[in-house]
DNA sequence: GGTTGAATTGAACGGATGTTCAGATACTGT
DNA sequence: ACAGTATCTGAACATCCGTTCAATTCAACC
């Protein structure tokens, strides 16, 4: 046997990177091994390796064009710090909850990377934080804010939406908006001239 | 050779945990062996056998052991909503910040209990939740506080503090008590009645 | 000083690991 | 009908895994 009828590289590149997401979510990059991917495509082991050079890799491109993918879809809008820190808070909570494996993944392997490939994460997420921190420190300048210190301010706003992910189930008591609204809320509270 | 010159087990037995703590908590469960353990403690695979069954025990007792000491640590004082608010968030911090192994490992390895496990430990998580959530449930019936939820809140305040893990490092800009501070202050505006 | 028992070694168990590769297969274009 | 090539298998590689256990060593007690 080899080949199967049908198959080709656009559907089974696809396949793997799929398997790999749904598996490194659930049981962790270190407990997942390559045939128990290759099973989920419905492929035998060496065949992983036309579609990514080693595991590591799999990992990393995962990361990676998740933090690709979430710096590209959100720019500031042209308004006050107010206005950007709402659209931010609102587009993070419905951009994470909309992807829940990348994000778990993203958080829990980072030191299962390679030192090099974290790096280029690290400067990514980084990258992603100094954007919030932009905004508060923009709304500092213009006292609609009241921070004693943005980055920790940042880090906090930060940690508190991406918690959402943790709890939220699909069908739950509360929907997206409802969430979205009250965390908007605690937010907009947490940050504002008093 | 075998038994080495003053040995006892009340020595190996702290030391097999502390170092299934400090590789758990670098590398992940799953990627550490328990010859790497046996070799941070200076001794052979088989006997980490005299001071647990298995591997799984070994992550499950560090995990039910910090939740326990943490229910333990904490007990909200005779006073009104905010100020039992307040001994929360600054007890949390100091807590988690004491023992950041600890805490990563509770957070990261979940899925790498067995269920009968993972349901202890969800029931003691979920048992901490309920003591900030009384707090914040008493608040809203005397008007201190504003919450449109209090689940959501809880959830939204731990994931708040319980983030100055990931990025505070000892001897960093701001030692504990200002980091301890500045967050209460966003806590208490967060869910402050306007 | 000899005996007992706790602490540990070192080898062994069956099986899983990531990765490579020669060979087999089936689709594509002629 | 045939050739060429992209796709995949299945076996093999060396190495690691968690766990067990007979044999060994050392300290404490009588």
């Amino acid at each position: 046997m080899a080949r199967k009828q049908g198959s080709h590289a656009d559907i089974t590149g696809p396949k793997v990177r799929e398997a790999a997401l749904r598996l490194f979510a659930r049981h962790g990059f270190a407990a997942v091994s390559m045939r128990q991917i290759a099973a989920e495509v419905g492929v035998q082991a060496g065949a992983l390796y036309l579609y990514t050079p080693d595991k590591q890799t799999l990992l990393f491109e995962l990361m990676h064009g998740h933090l690709e993918e979430l710096l590209a879809a959100w720019q500031a809008p042209q308004a006050g710090p107010m206005a950007q820190l709402e659209d931010f808070a609102r587009h993070h909570i419905r951009f994470h909850l909309d992807r829940p494996e990348l994000v778990f993944i993203a958080y829990m392997e980072l030191r299962n990377l390679e030192p090099e490939n974290f790096a280029v994460i690290e400067r990514l997420r980084r990258e992603y934080e100094d954007r919030l921190e932009a905004i508060l420190k923009a709304g500092q300048v213009e006292r609609v804010f009241d921070l004693p210190d943005t980055k920790l301010a940042t880090m906090a706003i930060i940690a508190m939406l991406t918690g959402v992910n943790t709890w939220y189930r699909e069908g739950g008591r509360l929907d997206r908006d409802a969430v979205e609204g009250i965390y908007w809320d605690m937010v907009r509270k947490a940050v504002a001239a008093e």
